[in-house]
DNA sequence: TATAAGCCGATCAAGTCTATCGGGTATCAC
DNA sequence: GTGATACCCGATAGACTTGATCGGCTTATA
């Protein structure tokens, strides 16, 4: 139906960070259960689990089974960066195979990687990218939603288009 | 098989990307024939078709049919960004559909979207992306080819994960 | 022991990506 | 004007991914 975006975050992950920030907003780190969180942000609760698993064996939160379980930050929010949680639940984030450390791969028909044209332009985009990704943490998006900044920087999103 | 990748360039655009490229070696903006570029870079050559087509249609090609037909480029390559060719073959790039101004969609489920706290983030992102590939040509990535640099940067891609 | 909550593997529908196919149409050489 | 060449264009198909659901198991509390 809709437009297809390339560059695009999964559902899974939003709903990973959306439930990664309920956990943080949660006071003194208590525990909250997986059909709270799902209601609240309209999560699928199967999904959720499954998200929150994931998030669970890479050590970002911890869970208690049985009657009064529930899911709680292991890591302090301003320890959990945007990018670590894309690579858990996403994957690599590099935009070409070659260009990824955590799952380098050739690029498919790349006869000389070291005199690519294009590899060099999207290493430096992935740069930017990753600096910005790797460079902001749950408590960053925290802070933000409560003091209105003015634009960042001189032009802004308004110099850009799509 | 193998890893996917989430912030993943298409095929189809690096197809793209190397057409134009091809296009902008030839000598004195030469014609090249589709058969010719299919043949050099290992493209499927009716998929390299439908590429050059779109590429026509919004105006960054031209092509003569007939006998003596081919493609040539229609702009210089330095007016050509890498982030144009991106929007043409894989559609907007924003990472969420609320930060797209080609394609503005509101999020599923995002009640408020001046509060979000996940948009802020990857609106920054998301700028840091598109400043770059729409700050670099094909001239770019010619020059860049034969004159090899040093790194950009001071720690460069070292510095980064994944 | 009953109940609540997390754990876990299998499966499914819808959509996307890559590529291919079969032909249609313009242009040039002769 | 006829044939060959090269671009134009819509339809289709297979493999894969994503988002989501299902059923049942395990652990812990009351």
């Amino acid at each position: 139906m809709g437009i297809r975006f390339r560059i695009m975050i999964s559902q899974k992950a939003k709903y990973a960070l959306q439930a990664l920030l309920a956990l943080a907003d949660a006071p003194d780190g208590e525990q909250l259960v997986i059909s709270e969180i799902a209601e609240r942000h309209n999560i699928p609760k199967k999904f959720l689990e499954q998200i929150l698993l994931d998030l669970k064996h890479r050590a970002i939160v911890v869970s208690r089974r049985g009657k009064a379980g529930g899911y709680a930050l292991l890591k302090s929010p301003d320890e959990i960066t945007f990018g670590e949680v894309l690579r858990i639940i996403d994957g690599p984030m590099a935009p070409l195979p070659c260009l990824s450390r955590m799952a380098y791969r050739r690029c498919a028909g790349c006869e000389d990687e070291t005199t690519c044209r294009i590899k060099r332009v999207f290493a430096e985009a992935y740069d930017a990218t990753a600096a910005v990704l790797d460079g902001r943490t749950l408590a960053d998006a925290m802070r933000e939603a409560r003091v209105k900044r003015p634009a960042r920087r001189g032009s802004g999103r308004d110099a850009l288009i799509a």
